[in-house]
DNA sequence: CCTAATTAGTAAGATTGTCTGACCGCATAG
DNA sequence: CTATGCGGTCAGACAATCTTACTAATTAGG
């Protein structure tokens, strides 16, 4: 590529791998019989530990507003993914919990990103293969994520607002509370 | 982490940075005066190519129906980034160009990702970082993209319907025609 | 202990970005 | 020169967000 571009590179080349794997995964578990989790609810399934969090907590980690994640719960919880039950800790919160059906999508999505990384590592061989995987765990860890459970750790990220949830801000931050 | 998650790390370890590196740049982009520009219209602005282009050609690099594309062209050129010329060889068809303005976002979206990419180098070392850029270089090579123009061509990509967009299977594709 | 402030979650309503279905007008191939 | 196809728009539906406003439980400060 042109070389004046390699001073930015660094964008399309983390998008595009990304997106295709989101691609594949995602069409593999629908038809694994999982059509009826939408990419919304993964983002869901991504963040939800494995002892099962609060809807405040699932929704600080999607950075999103707990109403958004509170909706999206429901649709879980009603297509059998999730269950929630009383914080014993706390009589307001409750805890969100996958369900065997739950634990099943998240033992499918895991072969599924396995099943790319193997083909990746085939057109890539594995010496190339095993020096990004190493590249990226130095990257994301000197980023300030951590992998010490089963799913990335990414209550420590920047807060964001406003990163990715643009849009509300084209209409000016609303009035300042009448 | 956990030698047992190695197999699938590839999803995380690509998505984590990625989305890290799009909210930053999205936050500096609003702080420098394009807040109107939400992360929807980003993606047309990424498949956008220099000379302009064709709805329909934005909507099939962007995996969305042409109608979408057309909102958000709309929106975009209401907003003075693009504008639309018809299409001198096809009395049908208009072209999308970006303005001035359309193209001072360009540079200042080149700009962000350039500044997220050498603070990245610092704390990666240059070395490394060079490393990295090279074997994802590879990887999305190998995966059929190409980098020829200013914008990746991602039209070659797997045409992945019903990989991200998934939440229209869930009431099962509509009926088939009355 | 009370009261005030904080936190977990829900409710109601608006908005954005996306889709499908239906259409119009130009283009191109028999 | 007519039929089929493609570029684009219109209309309507809907999912996933957000904001504002609220209730109930908790915690902190006198």
């Amino acid at each position: 590529m042109p070389v004046d571009q390699r001073g930015f590179m660094i964008g399309a080349l983390l998008n595009l791998p990304s997106f295709a794997l989101a691609a594949r995964v995602n069409a593999a578990l629908d038809r694994r019989g999982f059509a009826d989790v939408t990419p919304s609810h993964t983002t869901v399934m991504k963040v939800l530990g494995p002892e099962g969090n609060r809807i405040t907590e699932l929704a600080r980690r999607a950075v999103m507003t707990k109403q958004s994640m509170g909706y999206l719960v429901e649709q879980l919880e009603a297509a059998g993914y999730v269950d929630r039950a009383p914080d014993p800790s706390d009589g307001r919160a409750t805890i969100v919990r996958r369900t065997p059906k739950g634990w099943a999508y998240n033992k499918a999505a895991a072969e599924e990103v396995a099943a790319v990384q193997r083909e990746w590592t085939r057109l890539l061989g594995e010496g190339k293969m095993q020096q990004l995987l190493h590249l990226l765990l130095e990257l994301t860890t000197a980023l300030g994520y951590k992998f010490e459970g089963s799913v990335p750790d990414i209550a420590t990220r920047t807060k964001a607002r406003g990163g990715s949830a643009v849009s509300s801000r084209r209409r000016g931050r609303t009035k300042p509370r009448a």
